[in-house]
DNA sequence: ACAATAAATGTGTATATACACTTAAAGAAA
DNA sequence: TTTCTTTAAGTGTATATACACATTTATTGT
């Protein structure tokens, strides 16, 4: 098992909390700067793709889907909600509030999915197959390490 | 090769961008959760421990040490500023900001670090020595996508 | 010395993040 | 039906993040 540990560049702080903040940073640099013809975000681009996938979903879905705290995807519909690119609407429980794209949100969508591709090729190939099957593996743990 | 690859659940997305967010977003709640008694989040103990290390970096030292934006380090030592943990001056050359440790910074400091061993061990206990070298190892070379 | 340039920093604006608290509506209990 | 409780959502506040632009000070070229 030892001859499969690479030797890449020690991480610059013994932090491991550091170490994956500074590297989400980057990758998200990286993944925003190449959608950015597309006027979307990584976030606002899988906020897009998580309504598209599911019916009108209410916030708390949105929130449940994307696993991000309620009152955070709330701000974060709000730039997608004045662009246009969604519409937000009361549900029959009147408590519910449901989020719908345009037709403005599918196209933007579809554009930036395209830039995605590319941005994720771009990564898969820098990472090489094993390392990235790894990082999916691993962070998926770190994720089951808060409910 | 193949028999390290653990079987750990699937990434709820197959954006490797939105991944290592999420998991970013996940350890880090849980490093700042488990250094609350502090009084200092995770980032702001990284940035008194960079600047304990360093003699009165300015703040384009610490941008790079941090490896962070330079706006954003200026306006992340703002609440370490005026919680009195540390002290802003102007450098011979007055272009300079410099910043140096207060005593009652340095308390925090030495308080978040008695944690931060906590949390760390914990991480690691959780993930296990392989997963842990090799994220590490990964994490690195993602930071170096970008420049 | 003066002008041009470069370097260090700060500000405006905007998104991303989450905790504590509040409000509004639906459902349950009396 | 009226009250109690739970559920869905929103707000206040605060930190974290970075780009575009502005300001100030030092350095360099003439």
């Amino acid at each position: 098992m030892k001859d499969i540990v690479k030797l890449y560049p020690k991480p610059s702080s013994p932090c491991n909390c550091m170490n994956i903040r500074r590297a989400s940073r980057a990758v998200t640099q990286f993944y925003d700067a190449t959608l950015q013809p597309s006027g979307l975000t990584i976030t606002q681009m899988g906020l897009l793709k998580v309504i598209d996938a599911l019916s009108a979903p209410s916030m708390s879905d949105l929130a449940a889907a994307f696993r991000i705290d309620r009152t955070t995807l709330n701000r974060n519909l709000k730039p997608l909600a004045e662009g246009g690119y969604l519409q937000l609407q009361r549900g029959q429980d009147a408590r519910r509030r449901e989020a719908v794209l345009t037709s403005s949100g599918r196209q933007a969508l579809r554009e930036a999915q395209r830039l995605w591709n590319e941005a994720q090729q771009t990564m898969a190939d820098y990472l090489g197959k094993d390392d990235l099957q790894q990082l999916k593996s691993i962070l998926s743990k770190l994720e089951a390490m808060v409910p």
